[in-house]
DNA sequence: GTCTATACTGAGATAGAC
DNA sequence: GTCTATCTCAGTATAGAC
């Protein structure tokens, strides 16, 4: 068995390596000395395709957003309502990351550390963010919705799926069984309190809302 | 000039220099060794006192939340009313820490972070994140608010003010007066929210709120 | 229990040669 | 692109002083 040699395969190769060990050993305990070595490489050489070890999750987060939306597509075509395609994305961003769970607990903080590189609130990775939020946008493409709010529910969403997924992570329930009800629960009470918006007496409540977010450029 | 030799006050002075370093040139690269010599002490006597550079900040968190349950119990006495309670105790959030925004970012990750002794999610932290929450459990301690979400809200704003903190480390507006203004226009929101929650005919869905966070361990 | 001094290990990251 | 050698620094001894 010969090993491609052009850039691009290598560092795939530096990818799944790594990621195996972060899942075998953990994230901490996995150095890149082991992974150069499992990759066939010199440490140099390893370094010479990622900048860093963090520079290595950051891709991983790449792939699972990606994963995410794909699944997260696929699965809202299926749905007959809001309700269903919410549900649908919210547990298709868990089912992706399903046999990572002791993993994001240990990258956990990565997502709100200072590298603008991993960092999901960074200026840096706004385009995953972006696309993610994308993805609830256009969950929440729907009738029932009224439309001055619904950038505003998409942000909102994704922001409860970030905090889903930091209680997903933790979650030690058979079968993550805490996090599915807990998705399923506050998908239902987000979904009450958007109709209750749409009431028409509510109008200067939706303009505050927006006004507050966009205040703070939480919204484009 | 001499120097106190007991461990207490030995503790206090590693954890004065160190925070004064933190802040001067930052957590990543003030080193252990530079601490202990700043201290007038050897890098083992250092980790005497703290088992790891971890540990200071661990220690750190401590004495902001402490700072910030008294700022805000004090300011909550000038209060006329849960409006004003809550802005009290959200801006004094923001006070207590409002020279360590740089080193707050810096230790953002550490807030969500598997050490149990850091994570402000882990069970280990839980007596300070109690005190956290009982704080605003006094502030929504208020006939306007119905007594079955008290606890609800209590929690509800607890986690607002981890967002919120979040977002202070990041901005970079003149005195922070986006964070600020987010703060105020979040605020009057919840409480108008709260108010219409009270609502007779709102009852199945205090209780389904209730419910969803109870089977989630997130109601005590 | 508090502290000094020194040496050592492990691991992330880099420099410079090939 | 890849290698080897090296650097830095957190953290861990170890051995002893008071």
């Amino acid at each position: 068995m010969t090993m491609a040699r052009d850039a691009e395969s290598t560092r795939r190769r530096i990818f799944s390596v790594a990621l195996a060990l972060f899942r075998e050993k953990g994230y901490a305990k996995t150095t890149m000395r082991a992974v150069a070595k499992e990759a066939g490489l010199s440490l140099g050489a390893a370094y010479h395709h990622f900048d860093s070890k963090q520079a290595i999750v950051a891709a991983y987060y790449a792939q699972q957003t990606e994963a995410h939306e794909a699944a997260a597509r696929a699965a809202m075509k299926e749905a007959k309502d809001l309700r269903e395609r919410l549900g649908f994305v919210m547990h298709t961003a868990l089912d992706v990351r399903g046999a990572d769970r002791e993993l994001m607990r240990e990258l956990a903080p990565l997502v709100v550390s200072a590298e603008e590189t991993l960092s999901a609130f960074s200026d840096e990775s706004e385009g995953l963010r972006a696309r993610s939020i994308g993805v609830f946008r256009e969950a929440v493409d729907d009738p029932s919705v009224p439309e001055d709010v619904r950038e505003v529910f998409a942000l909102a969403l994704w922001g409860l799926m970030m905090g889903l997924l930091l209680y997903f992570s933790r979650d030690e329930s058979p079968r993550q069984r805490k996090t599915r009800a807990l998705v399923d629960g506050a998908l239902d009470l987000a979904v009450q309190v958007v109709r209750a918006l749409a009431l028409p007496m509510l109008a200067p409540m939706r303009a505050q809302l927006k006004k507050t977010l966009a205040d703070a450029d939480l919204l484009p």
